[in-house]
DNA sequence: TTGAAAGCGCTACCAC
DNA sequence: GTGGTAGCGCTTTCAA
């Protein structure tokens, strides 16, 4: 069934079928009524391959990402889709597991789709500008990193000040009578690097010697978490309050110390970041960073949709994430 | 930069560069070698579009859910999304919210788009089968259901045992020397009604009487569960085990029952379902249902896959769920 | 082994 | 207002 099918039953041409359909020009009330008739009593579908192939655009876009499963990602590549959706366009959803390789294979395929946007969720990719002939496979099309950053023309940048962040949450604990504040430092990408540097900078600012030295390096979650509270058992540094860079990190940390004795938040405050579901769940709930996964996926779809539509595209500005306090602290 | 050009700069016509780029029939290896400098050259990249047009297909699924925010559901999308890009699809994720008019929505341009198969996942979409002119939108398209069932041509499904699960926990609570349980029952849909079913069914196994006046209604959810540990409380009958339909409902109990001087799992045993992060992070950790997403993700990527590849499809075996035994019961 | 040509289903232009 | 027609960039068939 196809638009000259229509147009025979309806006894015209494809010139005013399509004109009917995209509701382009005057059309004879009697022929639009005709036509409308048959586009009904057939289920007529306009094939969008096909307009695609005139248009050069199938208003489709991709979101990249390390893993849908990760909740943080989950919350931005829900707001992007809605947004994008209610504008007609569909999205496509893919998992590099942070592989340079995969990124690569899916930038091919994208391409010759001929995409309309792309959104790259997670500094990871700002690792990219390393590699001029992956990003030249996308150089026709606008790109918005969330939270990164990548020197190229067709590359757009929303960003969140993990700095600044957690030198606000040093200020916080010290300022709520903390002595000794430690860091445990759970990821390489750099937003985790924005933030041990937030720490550091943070103590720096408040006069402690050495603060590069109560940073603590450990494997992410749970298990990492307790580890790292092993660990800083062990180093023998005093210490009663422990900042981490992700929420889950921080609930393993809470438990390693219980286990140990001590008691949260009167030995020891504990902090997270990502404002996650599991710190409220966690006993005691968890202080924590709120990051606004939300309002970084809208600012996202919003500079990729100006982009696309060529309007001049907003104000690049940081999101600055806000301290939940809770019970560990 | 297409096929023309690169016939024209290797001096060939475009059906051997076709061939070149499709690796169909034979050519002669000097032209070969000329068309691929070509295709280097110019990096070219050939328009999925156009190849489309003429195959009828571009090579793409999507997956309706109500919400990729919710982590059981996510865990499918990403092992049916990595099962897809291996062989060369895109996914496109759709959340309808659980919308019927946004499932309409999305099912009509995703006809247009002539994708290749759909996924629904949950047992909302059920009630689809009240909608046949939705369904009729789609008739030409490969549908799996992931945990649900619609009696239409083209709907395939994969389902998981929700009654017999439950009904294996009322025997373990019960066995365990548990003597008096409840249920919470928090969501409406199919899956949540067969939990329902398994609980009634499993207490009449057992000679329990009137198994039905020890199903309590909630919320879903943390603040859902507290509230119903405040109503079975209220409610005056004895309990020394409540089971429920959700993890985050469940640890939302515990809470409730904890803040009323109830030990977990000395006074009353409390279990989930799901097997989500969450339930190892609540304390006590949280006995649950693992309904294995990423299995069942699995299964309804292959038999959608031997569907649009025209293979025989899968035989039909419904998922049975597992106990995690951990410390709140 | 190669190339010409006919489509795929639409949009957009132009002539009437 | 309307309809004929030229593409869009491929794949596929058929003849050479």
């Amino acid at each position: 069934m196809n638009i000259y099918d229509i147009a025979a039953e309806a006894n015209t041409s494809i010139s005013t079928v399509s004109r009917v359909l995209n509701n382009k020009g005057n059309v004879n009330p009697q022929i639009r009524k005709r036509v409308e008739e048959a586009l009904k009593k057939y289920d007529y579908k306009p094939s969008a391959i096909a307009r695609g192939m005139v248009s050069k655009t199938m208003k489709s876009i991709a979101i990249l990402t390390i893993d849908v499963r990760v909740t943080h990602y989950a919350r931005m590549i829900y707001v992007i889709e809605q947004e994008f959706s209610n504008q007609g366009y569909n999205v496509t959803v893919c998992n590099t597991g942070g592989s340079i390789g995969e990124c690569d294979r899916y930038f091919k395929i994208l391409a010759e789709k001929q995409i309309d946007g792309l959104v790259l969720i997670g500094s990871i990719f700002n690792n990219l500008i390393h590699y001029p002939q992956i990003i030249a496979q996308i150089k026709e099309i606008p790109v918005v990193l969330a939270n990164g950053h990548v020197d190229s023309p067709n590359f757009y940048s929303v960003l969140v000040d993990d700095t600044k962040a957690i030198r606000t949450v040093v200020d916080y604990l010290l300022d709520g009578g903390r002595k000794n504040l430690v860091y445990v430092f759970d990821l390489e990408n750099d937003s985790a690097q924005a933030k041990r540097r937030g720490f550091v900078e943070g103590l720096k600012l408040r006069d402690v010697p050495q603060p590069e030295s109560r940073v603590f390096t450990a494997a992410y979650g749970l298990e990492g978490g307790m580890k790292a509270a092993e660990e800083i058992i062990r180093s023998g540094i005093p210490f009663d309050g422990v900042l981490c860079g992700e929420d889950t990190t921080a609930i393993g940390v809470m438990k390693g110390l219980k286990k140990q004795g001590y008691r949260i938040p009167e030995d020891v405050a504990v902090t997270g970041c990502n404002n996650s579901p599991e710190a409220r769940i966690c006993e005691p709930e968890l202080t924590t960073l709120d990051n606004k996964p939300e309002l970084l996926g809208g600012m996202c779809a919003q500079l990729l949709r100006d982009t696309i539509e060529k309007k001049g595209s907003a104000v690049s500005v940081a999101i600055q994430p806000e301290l939940v306090v809770r019970q560990s602290t």
